[in-house]
DNA sequence: CGTTTAAGATACCGATCGGTATCTTTACAA
DNA sequence: TTGTAAAGATACCGATCGGTATCTTAAACG
């Protein structure tokens, strides 16, 4: 049975998979090809380089992170629940990750340096989507009466994604969920504090 | 003028410099020759396998980075100014590193996964001397009675840890020093609450 | 000054890299 | 049912990988 769409995003969730969790210039076409028990033929047919297969896989790694916290998200009704479930949602890249191998933000950004230019822009606008989601959800307390008018949206989504990505490295390091539950601890604490 | 030792140093620093830049496993010992001028055959007298190269420059990288820190804390006489002054030192990573390429362990613990225990065990020990130089400053800060006796020296750690290395991640990723002043803003505050 | 020993250079190894040319096979249209 | 176009397999390319065997050369010591 052939179906070249499926094959498609077989290597996508195959090749990111990978991708996050040995490294990207750490993974070889022969990876994706064993993992995904295709031929180089097959690969090449979709993908033009090895390079546009990074792209996309990242992007497809992007999408299924923020269509998981989306989803946990919209869930919550209020700000401080919004944001309380952003914080859920990363803890469970320690214990119960939605991709493989950790953040795909925090991977790639350590990876994409200047010698990857495009991979670092895609990680930018990465970063700038969280950002912007946090930014949103700080205006909408704002708004709807349930945080404080005065706090600095950007300065606080700043500190939110930094406190969470830096914990992740930590418990990923070290294999448990202990420093990462400490930033969440730290970061309801903040919320408390701007809380109405 | 040959001199087997200083030939070992410079393969630890560009190979180190290498490492910290383009990561581990994307620098080649090709690089190396080329960085340092030398061939293969010196360096494999040197260091026995490409494995065994990279836990030394990591090593190294650490070394360097600890010599830096520990001299810009010494400086300063009470657990504030010391911490402040590693909160600068942690700033100097995006705008005047003392090793190139960020920070050694961020970049480290990204790309040690399960793959390479090795250097993901020094990277451990790296986190741990960090954690515990942190500890050690709270704790004789609450000793000499300039920080309240109450705080939590683990979680104090694992906080400005997490938003150091997280904020360095997206400084680096941005290519400005935004995040990690904001982080040490944030940092600060925090400090200034635990003061007497 | 000659001998020795190790530092470092040279030349090469098989394996694997990313990539491509070509062939086979499958699904679908006429 | 057969022709066709595309999906995927196979076989191969030069370059580079980590690593090693061997050779040259420079420094140290008698």
């Amino acid at each position: 049975m052939r179906h070249p769409e499926a094959t498609k995003a077989k290597i996508l969730k195959q090749a990111g998979h990978l991708f996050n969790t040995q490294g990207y210039k750490a993974t070889s076409i022969s990876d994706i090809t064993t993992a995904t028990k295709l031929t180089k033929g097959a690969i090449y047919r979709h993908f033009k380089s090895k390079n546009e297969l990074e792209k996309e896989a990242l992007l497809y790694l992007s999408q299924t992170m923020f269509g998981h916290l989306r989803a946990q998200i919209k869930a919550q009704p209020t700000a401080s629940r919004k944001l309380k479930a952003l914080f859920g949602f990363f803890e469970t890249y320690i214990s119960n990750p939605p991709v493989k191998g950790g953040c795909p933000l925090l991977n790639v950004s350590t990876e994409a340096d200047d010698a990857h230019p495009e991979l670092r822009k895609q990680a930018v606008v990465i970063l700038n989507m969280l950002r912007d989601a946090i930014i949103t959800m700080l205006h909408n307390g704002v708004k709807h009466g349930q945080l404080k008018s005065t706090i600095q949206l950007e300065y606080y989504a700043s500190i939110i994604i930094g406190m969470l990505e830096g914990s992740i490295m930590m418990s990923k390091l070290r294999g448990n969920n202990k420093d990462i539950k400490m930033a969440i601890r730290h970061l309801e604490e903040l919320l408390r504090e701007i809380e109405l």
